[in-house]
This record gives structure tokens, sequence and C-alpha cells, in this order.
DNA sequence: TTATTAATTAATAATCTTTATAATTAGTTT
DNA sequence: AAACTAATTATAAAGATTATTAATTAATAA
């Protein structure tokens, strides 16, 4: 199944006019396969087997081209570095404060308050982002064992 | 009215038995003024007048602090730095992402979805974040001139 | 198939934000 | 006033990301 969705995302690619490079195709697939919301530097250690003579610049390139495209997000939390997650239908995500797991969690889009910001603000709104952070089951039992 | 916080928040300090410094009173003093949801090198070069020998890592120092007791939020997008936010009431950001203005949003706390999300994930939700973008009223009629 | 061209890569340096460290200073308590 | 604690400064260090440049390569046309 995720055979389709990359050879969807290829397509995609093809028809932008972007190259596809063996490295471009590795990242590409490694995040489609991904569950975890990796970073760059997560996506190219994974990688360094195959392309041993690979650059980081590279996967932050192509990063960059897939999120130009569309195929890509990149989240933003408190921590240090990006995450990247494979755009594929619209969804929203659940953080845990402690050992930063990040969860897909699919609720409809909430479209009353984008056409409510665009009259407040005068705003024409493309889009929105919305997270959720609590404790997951595995560290609310880690801290049950604690105490 | 901004005095009135001010000395709120300064309060909240002092039960938090936190000292208060003239480095810290002047970086809540202008996150409290300030409408624009700074970045920390914004703040350290607006106080750099009134503290010339004020240390960059003092403003981290006192942000950290202020975020600790809850008087302050950061707010990290796709860009390099985070901004920091007064927390005095829930509410959520629009931003352009043109220009990268951060405008206050209010709408009621989306706590059904908290709710659903504790069921669906099976995390204790403690809180969540939402926002907006799109191209503010400014933007908007630059882009109608250039065409 | 070969030639052409523009995109991509690798390697490295540079930049920028943030954190850590150590010495000094200031404030508070005894 | 002396002792103790916390905060600040200055600086170094770490870490993530971007910029640069020369060499390579994928896509396309001849």
């Amino acid at each position: 199944m995720s055979e389709r969705r990359l050879q969807d995302a290829i397509d995609t690619l093809k028809q932008s006019g972007v190259r596809i490079t063996p490295q471009r195709h590795a990242v590409l697939e490694y995040l489609i396969n991904s569950m975890t919301h990796p970073t760059a530097d997560e996506i190219y250690k994974a990688l360094e087997g195959k392309f041993p003579n690979m650059s980081v610049a590279t996967v932050y390139n192509n990063l960059r081209v897939l999120k130009e495209i569309g195929l890509v997000r990149e989240l933003t939390y408190g921590d240090s570095s990006s995450r990247f997650d494979c755009n594929t239908s619209e969804h929203y995500h659940i953080i845990c404060n402690e050992c930063g797991k990040i969860v897909d969690f699919h609720y409809p889009p909430l479209d009353e308050i984008e056409s409510l910001a665009e009259q407040v603000a005068g705003f024409d709104i493309s889009h929105h982002r919305l997270e959720l952070y609590g404790t997951c089951e595995e560290c609310k039992s880690k801290e049950l064992q604690e105490h």
C-alpha cells in the first residue's frame, strides 16, 4: 500500500519537473514508510548504509524540495530540530510531553475557525496547524511505577 | 492597564520565590507591553540601551524562568528562532505567510477535541496549540499592486 | 546514442540560535 | 558584618541549518 503512495509521490515529482535522483527517492521512500516523523539527522543516519557518502546537506535540500511541492510538511516544536511528515491526508498530531512520541490524530478539519479568522483578522487563511500535548500511556504507567 | 498586568506578574514572581532583578523586570515589562511576540534577540536588542552590558544568556535565562512559572509561552514556527508571548489569557495565533506578523485570535478553547484525543490515543492531554496561517491585509494589497 | 544543459550532489565552511560553564556580583539571611 | 544562595556576565561550545563551489548526474533533444 505504501508502494502505491510512493508511486503517486514520484508521479507528482515528475509532474513538477523535479529530478528523481536515487538520494531523493530514498528520502521520500523513507518518509513514506516511517511512522515516526523523523528529524533530518535521523533520515540521514538511516540512509547512511545505502548511501555511504551522502551529505547531510542533501537531506536538507531534498526535504526543502519535497516541502515546496507539498509532499512533505515540516513540524517544529520546542526542541531543537524540525521533524518531517509525509503530507498524505489531513491530520493532527498528539505529542507526549515526556518521551516526545508523536501520534497521528484524525479529526474533521476546523473549517469554521478558519473562516471566522478570515472575517475577524482580514487574513486570507491558507491552512492551520493543531497539536495536542500530554502524557502517553507508557509514560503514565512509568510514572505510576516510580511513585 | 498593562501597569496592572505587570504588577500581577511581579506578584506571581514573588510568590514563586523568584528574585526580581532589574534585568528580569525589564524582560517581563517588555514582553507585557509588546504586541509583537518578539524573539530572544529582539528583546536583547531592545534592552541594550538600558542595560549596556547585559548578556544574551541573561535574556534566555529569564525567558526560561518566566516560562517555568507559566508567565510566558514559547512559540516555535518553521523559522529559525523561537518567539515569546505573555501568557495572559488563552488565545490562538494567526500568522502571515508573507511578512511573519502574528495576530492574537480569541476563540473558545477546543475542549471537545482534547477529550476525544484522550479517548482515542490514551493520552492525558495537558494543553494544545492552534495556529492559523495566511496572508494579512497589508500583504494582500501589496500583492495586488505588484500585478 | 551522444551531446547538452540545468539540476543535484558532496564536501566544507559559515551562520545562527541556544545551552553550558566558570567567575563575579548582588541580594538575603543569620 | 559574614555566610550563603541565586543571578549575571562573558565566553565557549554545541547543534541545526544554510551557503558556497566544483564535480557529477538525470532528463531531454539532436
